[in-house]
DNA sequence: TTTATATATAAGAAATTGCTTATATAAGGC
DNA sequence: GCCTTATATAAGCAATTTCTTATATATAAA
């Protein structure tokens, strides 16, 4: 839970939870380096909210447990207004 | 989010979350000094995770909005196994 | 084989968080 | 009033987290 409570977790796990997305347009999407959104897939990673898959020179990323979706909405529906 | 995310902080509010509790209560359980207590209680306050009620010297805590135990009950089943 | 693109990792400074210890406040009992 | 109990707050150190900068790896393209 500690994992995804960082605002840029946050947001990248809100996208996440729509569809996967490779590297380089969450990098887009968030707005900071290239090199600090990997920190923060690998902290994702490590702790199985997120998993990847390799196509050729892109990484995709996605969540895997529906359960996770469930948590991210239920958190966007109390804190972002419902 | 943040808030709910320390360790303390979570098993506090899986207390909260079946009933409401006066902080000495609290201490006992949790096994740390009454400073510490207190102050991650101030932390759940402040971001309205927790309400209080004053009952002469005691202070009882509880949590106000039924979607925090929903949260912390989907929360639980995720990472205490189902 | 060199270059470019996509991503990951390492290292260290800066910021934040958490805990401890000490003190403050508030209420009740003597 | 003074003591005790319940709780809160303040200050400072320790630990953790975050971001930046630099570098590494892997694949594709030229």
């Amino acid at each position: 839970m500690q994992a995804m409570s960082h605002p840029l977790r946050i947001k990248i796990l809100c996208m996440l939870s729509s569809s996967e997305m490779i590297v380089q347009d969450i990098v887009d999407a968030v707005g900071t380096t290239q090199s600090n959104v990997s920190q923060h897939l690998r902290i994702l990673k490590d702790c199985g909210i997120v998993a990847a898959r390799k196509d050729a020179t892109r990484i995709y990323y996605r969540i895997e447990d529906r359960r996770i979706v469930r948590m991210i909405t239920l958190t966007r529906d109390i804190f972002c207004g419902v």
